[in-house]
DNA sequence: AACTTTGATGATATTGGATATCAATTGACA
DNA sequence: TGTCAATTGATATCCAATATCATCAAAGTT
């Protein structure tokens, strides 16, 4: 079992945390909902069809483990809860959102495109940047022909 | 009493509302705390000076309004709770917060520096851009130094 | 393989930011 | 000044998230 390349028990050992049955059905779900944006009500859902007698408390436990541990990313989409999806693979730089403002759907800028940009803040500030959260705001091609 | 040149009144005046004593007090807190980002008990202790009845349902309620027509930005730092700030000015698009993650401590790139990459993004996703929220994370120079 | 240690879990109580409710109030317009 | 819908303050309520705690189970240790 790894994550990006990286062993997960390993991983965990790092932190001084075990590998356990409820970890591992949890990181299951999030890879097998790649690309999904799921909260913590809808990961204990899906959990719970290969992994019955887990309790919300676990999963809600082990999602801020795994934050703390880099292998997955807290969004927040001002829906009234945290969502998280796996980090990327190779970077530790987060892709961006794209969110239509009409039908609310969430799309994903998988390049980064920020390098430049971030080149120059951290000259100008002397801010050394390590990750980034952006999101867009506007209007889908869907919504934008009707 | 007017917000980034638009009067006040005539911006509650389009949704419907009325201009009140709160309204009024809440925008003037706003106003006298540019450059921080406040919550909504912080607004609420400050208002509450120069407006004693003033009731903190009323303070959310007023924030959402604020936020509806845009004279204020929600913010989110991860901190438990919502943070505002005035719009700024000129544009309707947000300034970037740099977040250090050793002290905590926000800063602000007030240059938008993003019109290139929001072109490019509108081309390639078919996507009516109208707003972003940007945050950079890192370490700021004077944990640098330490 | 049994023992030991210590972190993890499930159930549940509790917190705290935010919202809903509702009678009383007040701003806007005539 | 009177009318009326919007607004307010007080407070109940909601609900995502956390804290508590007795029990359980990884992962070494013998
Ligand atoms: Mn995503
Ligand atoms: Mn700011
Ligand atoms: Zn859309
Ligand atoms: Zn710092």
């Amino acid at each position: 079992m790894n994550v990006n390349g990286m062993d997960f028990k390993e991983l965990l050992k790092e932190k001084g945390c075990k590998l356990t049955t409820q970890r591992r059905a949890v990181l299951d779900v999030l890879n097998e909902h790649s690309g999904e944006h799921l909260s913590t009500e809808e990961i204990y859902g899906y959990v719970k069809e290969k992994c019955p007698e887990i309790g919300l408390a676990t999963v809600y436990r082990t999602v801020q483990l795994f934050e703390e541990i880099k292998i997955i990313d807290k969004l927040n989409f001002d829906d009234g809860c945290s969502r998280y999806e796996l980090s990327s693979n190779e970077e530790d730089h987060h892709h961006h959102h794209l969110i239509c403002e009409v039908c609310n759907k969430v799309m994903e800028v998988e390049e980064d495109l920020l390098e430049g940009l971030e080149e120059q803040i951290e000259n100008k500030y002397n801010f050394k940047i390590t990750n980034h959260k952006v999101k867009f705001y506007g209007i889908c091609s869907k919504c934008m022909e009707s």
